[in-house]
DNA sequence: TCTGTTGGTTTGAACGTTCAAATCGAAGTA
DNA sequence: TACTTCGATTTGAACGTTCAAACCAACAGA
């Protein structure tokens, strides 16, 4: 039986208060010197560990971090590796991640509600957002602590809280500049539905860069509306097969190279026989020697913890407007493989 | 600012004592059917939620399972699915899933040690078991509640801790039945080295099927040991490269169809060009057409649970000895794609 | 000498819950 | 009547921590 270890009997076997050992713990600099150790040594000996649900009813501070558990779609998602990233990174900073699912916002929201309830985690790390993500401004209006894996689409400005991303439109914006460099004039782009933020994002760096290939005029690399990209162009449901489809017609089209949305429609995508690069580096791509982009996901994570414990450990208690919001932007690298 | 609702304030709006709510909560057979619905509905009003870390300052209980986030090796794992399943069971049955990364078992049981300090979670559920495993021993000493997902490989009688698993021989011999369903009586195995508890488990399915096809005798469906299969195997370190060359070598020596221990060897042996069944049925099987075998990985999972919770929510505290170990052994089921 | 300041330490209280024991009214039994 | 028993509820204490305030010795300035 691991007999339990409290901050008293530390205290007795220091020669000290209860409330000497827990400053050495949490605010060093107010005990002297020589104290300091004799307390170090006994918290060594007694292999004493602070028990964080009394800290947490003292402080209101759990150190825990709230993820949603990503539902595994189509197996191609990329969540794991970022929730790897997320654990350790927060290990490290001395939180734990405690996990939650939820099928939509709503449910999402609630089971905020539920978590604060019972577990108050510190903060919480939501991703997949998405336009008129409500989850943001329920947290927000609560004052609560949290960061997005994704930017707040359509909030022009970038949104009033800290957000980490991955730059999709300098990905595909990357591998059409690749394409490129093979001779490839004629590049189309398989898409999803107009609508998604990820998706309209990826889609505007292939658009720009076909419009600065054609070389009509420099600048304005914002430009966006399509000149004679939109022939080039299918949009998907995203499955396997519209890629496949896609690809074919746009090949009809005169197209010689795709860049995708995704590594599930550019593995369709592939069956037609041009050169290919795929989004997101999943084991898919691997496995059938994909080009594709890949995210910087430990990256992500590693940035997403910072974020957060920056703000929590700050002396006024981490309300939001000190400094300028936290917002990353990383960039995805292009993994070379024989589709392109 | 969300206000916290204490039991207090419950138990002021509906007219009673804390400990008449309390009780409302956590043996309700103890109150007046009347004040059991004044409580509740006070209960509703405020939008109360149980303070999990008072009452864990109380009971010594949680309600948190602890469970190690693995390494995506080459991304073919199964562990996220059985993640998800894990934190949607605990959920329902009132527990949260937290998470902690370790590259060994040392470093897995210094974690041990420091989550029961700090989260105290109310049990483990370990992953990935192997011959020699100390976690469990460790656990077992200490008397903590823990479930492995995984045999207990190398103790013949299974065991003394529960653990829930998926049957990998009665898999591979579904796989070869089915090869041998389609005619195919040379069929080959592509494996693991020797050592692997899942490994060998997995060869041996396939190795019992064959000596019952070959039809020396009958009886004796136990009997491992080769006779000419040893000619119709490779073992591998489990890669894609070495999996295609073992499938070759395997044609020439006559194998017509062949049953591989994971998809990452599987997908090097559909180069070679004869039906092959790999196991895991990850997305990259679902994505090249590759039959595989499924793991009931949701299942597993919410036997994990309800294992645990059975344990935990005993009422003499969950002590080991009560009752038989439960061992659950879920089957694997055969998803048909091209390949075979 | 008195007063104030400072660095280092201790003491009492509180966080929200549940356990154990106490209380109370009603009903049953001798 | 007095004594038990029983069901329903309340009261006091405790879990381990940290905040806020108190304490104390040493020292400085008037």
């Amino acid at each position: 039986m691991p007999e339990k270890v409290t901050i008293a009997d530390v205290a007795r076997q220091a020669g000290v208060s209860r409330q000497t050992v827990s400053n050495v713990l949490n605010a060093p600099e107010l005990v002297r010197e020589e104290t300091r150790e004799r307390v170090r040594q006994a918290v060594e000996q007694l292999g004493y560990r602070v028990n964080q649900a009394a800290r947490r009813m003292r402080t209101g501070r759990s150190r825990l971090l709230a993820v949603r558990i990503e539902r595994t779609q189509d197996g191609m998602n990329v969540f794991d590796r970022f929730l790897h990233g997320l654990t350790e990174s927060a290990a490290k900073a001395g939180y734990r991640v405690i996990l939650y699912s939820a099928d939509d916002d709503r449910s999402e929201i609630a089971t905020f509600d539920d978590l604060l309830g019972a577990y108050e985690p510190d903060a919480f790390v939501l991703t997949s957002t998405h336009y008129g993500d409500v989850r943001t401004s329920w947290l927000e209006e609560r004052g609560l602590a949290f960061v997005t894996f994704g930017r707040p689409w359509g909030t022009p400005d970038g949104g009033g809280h800290p957000w980490v991303d991955v730059d999709g439109a300098a990905g595909t914006a990357a591998a059409t500049r690749r394409l490129a460099g093979a001779g490839h004039r004629r590049i189309g782009y398989i898409g999803w539905q107009e609508g998604s933020g990820v998706g309209d994002d990826r889609r505007s760096g292939w658009a720009r860069t076909m419009k600065d290939l054609s070389g009509t005029t420099t600048g304005d690399t914002d430009g966006d509306k399509s000149g004679d990209t939109g022939v080039l162009e299918r949009r998907t449901d995203g499955s396997t097969a519209e890629g496949e489809a896609a690809a074919r017609e746009l090949i009809a089209a005169g197209a010689t190279a795709l860049v995708c949305v995704s590594d599930s429609v550019a593995l369709g995508a592939t069956q037609a026989g041009v050169p290919v690069v795929g989004f997101d580096d999943t084991p898919v791509a691997a496995a059938i020697g994909l080009t594709s982009l890949s995210q910087p996901l430990s990256e992500a994570a590693a940035c997403c913890v910072e974020v957060l414990t920056g703000r929590l450990d700050a002396p006024d208690g981490g309300s939001p407007g000190d400094g300028p919001p936290d917002h990353v932007l990383l960039e995805p690298s292009l993994v070379i493989r024989r589709t392109a």
